[in-house]
DNA sequence: TGTACATCAGTGAACGCGCGTTCACTGATGTAC
DNA sequence: TGTACATCAGTGAACGCGCGTTCACTGATGTAC
């Protein structure tokens, strides 16, 4: 396998990435509901049938994308929370920047009426979760009253979700002040 | 003019509302993506070209549908924290509330980007925010520390807004209790 | 009371377009000998 | 080292379909006289 910059004009050699990042930027120029295989193709200059034989259809493509998504957000989450005094503060900072950053991923993360079954989603979906559920158990406080913590995990979760739901489309600004005093609460 | 039972086959004579109603239910099942004004045409049982004649084009369609949810949802969060001992609860419930009994509407209210300009979805939409503000504002201790009101708005909107987003999707369950103590917390 | 007319909500045929899918193909690669 | 072959990523023409839009129209209503 030649690296990817010699390979041949014929042999792509890293098209299903390349198609990866052309849908993201594609669903976060248009929306999910707007994009087709060909308008990817067309963005990842390859052959409009070209799409169809890495992820199938329409469904396999935004799972992949969504799956992708998860990874790296998981990946971020881990970066930011490791040594940090406050990981829960961080694993919320880390996915809101998530969101901001890769506003087309995020788009399909939690629509699953829009993916295809995908066993990468499944995986990083659910790992993605864990990493909040455990900073919540090392973050002493954080579980208070005796709650379940799964109501903590709950709560946290829908409030970093919102948070960045609502920075994303404009309905909060956008703003890292203010994104920090929420989270702090 | 006659009721509206009585009025003839060919004038509708409350399609507007007919095609509204058809929209929400349309993108509930299939995303707001997928709809068209052909696909609403045939389930409210009129002409293609009917829809065109009251909104125009899709982008005008979704944009009554989101002011229409606006509308119905600030009524219910009036009617929620009237007279209620905790305003602000009261709110919080019913705003995850008008998210699950009307998820067609909640799936485009937020997504500014799919939605034509529309004077109602400004105005519904600018009141349904003032709801939180002014619960906020009765609740003693719902700003603590003397935060800026607009922090802890931010902060409430962010709590349900994801709370109401996360259980639709099915990313959390759809239970009673659980959405209780986290609206407590 | 009747008649004529203006209004406008809704119709339905026609159009061009982008879509997903199919399928025989091309061309680069790796491997067997 | 060279040759033959299997593999498979990607091509491109062709198809049928649902879409939005246009436009001349139909039919019910309200109003003027």
């Amino acid at each position: 396998m030649l690296p990817m910059a010699e390979r041949s004009a014929y042999h792509h050699g890293d098209l299903r990435r390349a198609l990866l990042q052309a849908a993201a930027a594609e669903i976060h120029e248009v929306g999910p509901s707007a994009i087709s295989l060909r308008s990817i193709a067309r963005r990842a200059g390859v052959s409009h049938a070209a799409p169809a034989h890495h992820f199938g259809d329409r469904a396999g493509l935004l799972a992949a994308v969504a799956a992708e998504g998860f990874r790296r957000m998981n990946e971020s989450m881990v970066a930011a929370a490791t040594d940090s005094p406050e990981p829960l503060l961080a694993i919320g900072r880390a996915y809101v920047a998530f969101a901001r950053t890769n506003p087309g991923e995020f788009a399909v993360m939690f629509r699953p009426e829009l993916l295809g079954s995908d066993p990468d989603l499944e995986v990083h979906g659910a790992a993605a979760h864990q990493r909040l559920v455990e900073a919540i158990a090392v973050t002493p406080g954080a579980t208070c009253n005796g709650e379940d913590p799964s109501v903590t995990a709950a709560r946290l979760w829908s409030l970093v979700h919102g948070l960045a739901t609502l920075v994303i489309t404009g309905s909060l600004p956008a703003d890292d002040d203010l994104i920090d005093q929420v989270l702090r609460g």
